[in-house]
DNA sequence: ACGATAGCAGACAGACCTGTCTAGTCTCGA
DNA sequence: TCGAGACTAGACAGGTCTGTCTGCTATCGT
């Protein structure tokens, strides 16, 4: 098998190495307390690359952000796909945060952290907002599938509790919030199908 | 009427000024955005002075998550008062965050914002877990003498809901998610009760 | 009257941060 | 073989941050 993408080399390209050691580091301790010189020691790669890749700091943050967001939507469609009845398929994205929020290295949704140690206004808010209406979108459509009489209004109480249940995963450093999430879920799905 | 306290004399001490000052600043910007010489300029005090009354800037931050403690209890507290009826009042929680989250400042929960900027196990992550901790044994005594049957159990739901309700009106700059938390809050409280 | 206390103004040190620039190395295709 | 493109190593500039230190001033209790 001949290399297709450069994805396939034996050696992950300078970008790649940055996003990796960014997203790590991001997460981890947050963006304004990790340097640059931090993210590039991680990545093994020259200050030079960083700036000649990405720009600034600022379009850094907004790659990792990014990739998260994809990420994201790609591990949640995928842990979605093991239900077939669309009741369970709704109730299953407070599975899989579950599943998420019990992992040790979990640290709250990315993507409010990065917003709270922002100015508003920046690319930060954007992806954030744009992460934000994905998940609503995937509520109102899984509620709508579920037979739910009014999918807006039933999304939008998903989305307060799916907000609950990651911020209490990471102030608690467990996976309750989310197991209580899914059972109100269970709640407020059956009182919507009536 | 004679000056009692130093906080009825003319100008408010240096200590306050700067507790002012930093809680405006810290909670509208962020912690690490806003530097010690924009706190001091708008409280017209000397960096000298913040430095002999606080000692250090985590301490000036610790001072100002435990007012941000106080005064939320007694705004909390308070706004309960309006209401007699134990159900009301378990309810009433969510009206007082409502309002809360209608207001233009409104930049969400200075605890998890906070923790969100800094790197675990300071003094940030005390004072916002005693937060936290006050919250759940609110909620529990409310669903208590509201006659819940598992007013723990109640509790922790109604913890997932204001977490949410809290990001939701940070995020999407509007009281929707404490009114719809307010709503789930009601039937839950009828399931829990029957 | 006077000493103690509190506070003001601002220079300064030392660390750290982003971003630029120079110069050398490695790889690979034509 | 050779030249272009990608990358590395690291010095450097300019700014900002926390925290310290030196003087000066005003107020207040005794």
């Amino acid at each position: 098998m001949s290399a297709a993408s450069p994805s396939t080399t034996r050696k992950p390209s300078a970008r790649d190495r940055l996003l990796a050691a960014a997203d790590e580091l991001f997460y981890a301790e947050g963006i304004h307390t990790v340097g640059i010189d931090r993210v590039i020691e991680r990545a093994g790669v020259a200050k030079a690359s960083l700036y000649s890749t990405f720009g600034s700091k600022d379009e850094l943050v907004r790659a990792y952000l990014e990739g998260r967001h994809a990420l994201r939507r790609t591990r949640l469609l995928a842990g979605l796909e093991r239900y077939d009845d669309p009741r369970d398929r709704l109730l299953g994205v407070f599975e899989v945060l579950a599943e998420l929020t019990g992992t040790p290295g979990f640290r709250g949704c990315p993507f409010y952290n990065a917003s709270a140690e922002s100015t508003r206004g920046g690319p930060i808010e954007e992806v954030s907002n744009a992460n934000r209406a994905w998940t609503r979108g995937l509520f109102f459509e899984l509620a709508r599938d579920a037979g739910a009489k009014d999918p807006a209004g039933l999304a939008d109480q998903l989305v307060v509790l799916y907000d609950g249940a990651s911020v209490g995963g990471r102030m608690d450093q467990n996976s309750t919030a989310a197991l209580t999430a899914r059972e109100i879920a269970t709640m407020l799905l059956a009182a919507a199908t009536l």
